[in-house]
Order: structure tokens, then C-alpha cells, then sequence
DNA sequence: CTAAAGATGTCCT
DNA sequence: GGACATCTTTAGA
């Protein structure tokens, strides 16, 4: 179990989606580790992807996209729910990865208080509900996954999993066509189960 | 300045 | 299957 490094995310963003899955989130808060394991994520483009926060050009929350890769960009949908994105593509390249899934493995006890009253089946099987788990709101925004010891990403060194499978992306109304949503078939935490 | 929509989750019927 | 919470960002007047 290593760390993710900068290379690893510096090339096309459905790419980094796809090698995502199976590998580890990471994330020390007062002292405490949780670890997750990803089985859900999206790829989001630049300017010629539609549904992209980075459709339009570079705005002050977008602008991000077009940074370093490795760095978090985490925003707000709907006034309540943190997303977790992570930016890809060299950089002046817009794209990032949505995590829209993890599977619990580390610090189950700390995640469930983090959101109280849900079932441990329900505690990270979607985007909204994986960052409150994992306590990420917008102060990790802008954070380096390459180098932070409060959030980052881990791989292993067995090789890919084998039942990934893909369709569109969920909760946006264009480009739903798009086959850039990736996940593990059959895990329970993958969202919408 | 104003307004509308949003990469969702939960609870209710 | 549907309502609704809740607030930031962005586009347009």
C-alpha cells in the first residue's frame, strides 16, 4: 500500500476514474484513520463536456480544474451535500474524478458518529454521503493529495479489478449519453443500492 | 443586484 | 414515487 502520486493522475481524466477503483482514501482527523475503498467515480471534462463545472471556462470555483493534478476540489451541491473531486490532466488540462462511492475499512466507529443515526450499509454509498463520513468539507478544497497528511490516496500492488463495469453519470441533465461513470459490479457501496 | 439551478440524501406516504 | 431541506455560484439585468 503505497501513495498515489502526481503521475498517476496526470493523464486523461476517465482513465484516473478507472484506475481509481480499488484503490484507497485516506484520512487522518484528531488522530483517528479511516480508509475506504473506492468502487464508484466519474469523469468530468473541460470546455466540450457540458454537465462539467469546467464547461464554461474558468470561473473562481471551476478554476481549479485547470491545476495541478493530485489537488482536491471539493464544492457544494444543493445548499447541503460536499462533493469530492480529485483533478486530473496536466495542468492548463481541465478534468477531475468524482468519488461517488467508497467501501468502508478503517475507522468504521468514527465514520458512523459522523453521521449519526445511518446504517453502517448507508454510511459512504454516495457522494454526498462519503464526505460527510470521511468529515471532508470545503476546507479541504484545494488541498494536495500528493503531499497532505490529513486526506490522500493509496493504490496497491495487486493489479486491477476485475468486474468494473460502466454507464452514464447520474444527477445531470446533459451528456447523460456519455459512458463515464465506472464502478465495481456487485459492491454494495456503490450508490444508489 | 436578483434569481435560478444544482455532479444529493432523507423522510414520508 | 415525491417533497423538501438549504446556500453558493453564476449568468444576466
Amino acid at each position: 500500500m503505497k501513495r498515489i502520486k502526481r503521475d498517476f493522475f496526470t493523464r486523461d481524466t476517465a482513465e484516473v476514474a478507472k484506475a481509481l477503483l480499488g484503490s484507497y482514501l485516506l484520512r487522518e482527523i484528531d488522530g483517528e484513520l479511516l480508509r475506504g475503498k473506492i468502487v464508484e467515480t466519474e469523469a468530468y471534462y473541460g470546455r466540450k463536456d457540458p454537465p462539467s463545472h469546467a464547461s464554461s471556462g474558468r470561473t473562481k470555483r471551476s478554476k481549479i480544474m485547470w491545476r495541478k493534478p493530485g489537488l482536491a476540489y471539493v464544492y457544494l451541491v444543493y445548499g447541503i451535500h460536499y462533493m469530492f473531486n480529485v483533478v486530473c490532466e496536466p495542468e492548463g488540462e481541465a478534468g477531475a474524478v468524482l468519488i461517488r462511492g467508497v467501501e468502508p475499512r478503517e475507522g468504521i466507529g468514527r465514520m458512523s458518529r459522523n453521521r449519526e443515526g445511518i446504517r453502517q450499509e448507508h454510511l459512504t454509498d454516495g457522494p454526498g454521503k462519503l464526505t460527510e463520513a470521511f468529515g471532508i468539507s470545503r476546507e479541504e478544497n484545494r488541498l494536495d493529495l500528493t503531499e497532505s497528511d490529513e486526506l490522500w490516496l493509496e493504490e496497491t500492488k495487486t493489479g486491477k479489478p476485475r468486474k468494473m463495469q460502466s454507464s452514464g453519470r447520474i444527477g445531470i441533465s446533459e451528456g447523460k449519453e456519455k459512458q463515464l461513470r465506472f464502478f465495481l459490479a456487485d459492491n454494495p457501496c456503490v450508490s444508489g443500492g
